[in-house]
DNA sequence: CGTCGTTACTTAACCGGTTCGGCTTATCAG
DNA sequence: CTGATAAGCCGAACCGGTTAAGTAACGACG
């Protein structure tokens, strides 16, 4: 614990306080042998400079906050938001920012957070993901005027600035899919509705089924392994039969595969399997899942990269992230 | 963007800073009628400490810090670590505690992190994940003087105060589960060799096995799917072949099932599989998998809980947090 | 009645940086 | 040789809290 401060440098280079501040930080108004001089008797004390003290006086905190309000249940099975936390990690470990990552139950309790937050001048911005339909948040976020990006379609952004994928791209491209391969009755095996991204993708899926003359059906749930399985219970036993399924994420898709095999019926035979959010599980399953995979990763990294562009100063705008890709395996085959 | 600071509590109130400062600690100074009328302002004009400059006049910075010095994929794939941030995540939150989370490729940048961290002062303490045999990170941190608890086995934690798992009951559970099935020539697909736990779950996976005089092997691997899967065919095709494999994951044992039953073999009638770690992945398979089960969300909990004990000046010491406990389920049956 | 002890404050220093105004000194044009 | 200009540096204020030390008012007590 050396504690060492930019006083103990000035002392031992003979120079004010200020002098060094303005040596360290590579501003004009020290000589260049001086500034060697500063520099150097600094990387010898090892001196960092007091994060506290920093953000104290520049009025920034250098963190940005992010809110996720899903069971924890949930967090662990999905592979989904550790993928997009190492990609927030990695743009803002070389910005020296933070990360304040909080998880807390529902809506209500991310809205106190975010009031905090503000209040506390806790977080420079958020990134605020799981958007809904008419969003409680947003008109929060804009009174707090803390600057936010979102996380996902511009439909549901309101005009703040928001990074999405193309979630009726991917789904017409896994519907052309499964109809090319001569599929008729096709199930959707979906989300909770009051999530912006599920309620996006109902509506492109009953519109591409309709282009293409395909009965459907959709099935809510909670996004759980537990949900999956029984959401393709019912449908499976159901009659007419689908010869398809389309899962929101890929931890329902395997616990439906799990189903299918369990009730002795077999994919790709007798049912098409496809995934959304390609993990790893949906390669390490046999067969093998047709998923639309997007990189998690990069999406939240570029999403960071938004942030930091706003707090500095951009416009804020809608920015097309990418349109999922559909990678076809050995879960998607002709029907029987 | 309010800016509410305490000096205009003071001026609303007609005191001085000082007193606004003890009134809102809730210490001794100042009158009980005063007391209240400044915490009324205070919570209509919806104050809220500013945190850097609390932390700058505590010289503390309320914040806990975790590296994790894995591959982004292995995070994305191992449900293991969300739910760990989970737990810690819920005892922080309590505390208005804060974590400052980062991801890292190898050792050497973790040291580097806790490097830059005790310079700066950002963070009160670290946990330590992954504990190495004979850990590079022990001396750094003691040198650092940053308070740190270890998550893992007292033998590895030369000392320092530790959360631990007991993996060696844990494996004679699994051996003698296989054992007293009829299981004779058993498996081992490992973590790397250099992890402490890794190590540990070795020697006790020999000694189990000379006690129950059962012919063995082990595998190393890196924790992925992909390894897992490699392993489990170079083992499944050797001879003689084993008829039980105890995977050092949930993940490596959801892939290996899948190369199982790929080569067309059956589990449980021709291999017995057993994971560790008992995520959702192990219910959702078919058929679902005999598992080492343990709480990780409150392990995360209880580090975290110690953690705090030792910066208000608790003693160091070793702490079993729990024995995992083998759950038994349809991967698991005699030999065929 | 003077003294002592409390109570209820105020004042000011401090945490460790950043930043602004101003003072020296050197440089250079006129 | 003088006056203007700028580079280089100093001192001090400031960010928003905490806290030690000081002070005024008041009641109790010998």
């Amino acid at each position: 614990m050396s504690r060492v401060t930019i006083k103990e440098i000035a002392r031992r280079c003979g120079v004010s306080q200020g002098a060094v501040s303005y040596a360290l930080n590579n501003r004009p108004g020290v000589s260049e042998a001086t500034r060697a001089r500063v520099l150097q008797v600094a990387a010898e004390l090892e001196w960092a400079p007091n994060r506290a003290a920093r953000q104290l006086s520049a009025a920034r905190s250098e963190t940005f906050g992010l809110v996720l309000a899903r069971s924890a249940q949930t967090l662990i099975e999905e592979p989904y938001f550790m993928g997009f936390v190492g990609g927030v990690e990695s743009v803002l470990a070389e910005k020296s920012y933070a990360l304040a990552l909080q998880v807390v139950a529902d809506l209500d309790e991310e809205l106190a957070t975010y009031r905090k937050w503000a209040a506390e001048r806790r977080v420079d911005g958020v990134m605020v993901v799981d958007l809904r339909v008419a969003d409680p948040r947003l008109p929060v976020l804009r009174k707090l005027g803390l600057p936010a990006v979102l996380v996902g379609d511009p439909a549901l952004a309101d005009g703040m600035p928001c990074v999405w994928t193309d979630g009726t791209a991917a789904m017409n491209a896994a519907l052309d899919h499964v109809a090319s391969l001569g599929h008729r009755v096709i199930a959707r095996i979906a989300g909770p509705p009051e999530y912006g991204d599920v309620w996006i993708r109902d509506q492109a899926f009953e519109l591409a089924a309709r282009r293409l003359s395909l009965e459907t059906r959709i099935h809510h749930t909670d996004y759980s392994a537990a949900q999956g399985a029984a959401a393709t219970r019912d449908i499976v036993t159901g009659s007419p039969r689908p010869t398809a399924i389309i899962y929101d994420n890929d931890l329902m898709a395997v616990a439906g595969l799990a189903v299918i095999q369990g009730l002795g019926l077999s994919v790709p035979d007798d049912l098409t399997l496809v995934a959304w959010d390609d993990s790893a599980l949906c390669r390490i399953t046999h067969p093998t899942l047709t998923a639309l995979s997007h990189n998690i990763v990069g999406y939240g990294a570029e999403v960071t990269r938004r942030l930091l562009a706003l707090i500095s100063g951009a416009q804020p705008q809608a920015h097309l992230y990418s349109t999922p890709l559909l990678i076809i395996r050995d879960s998607s085959a002709p029907p029987g």
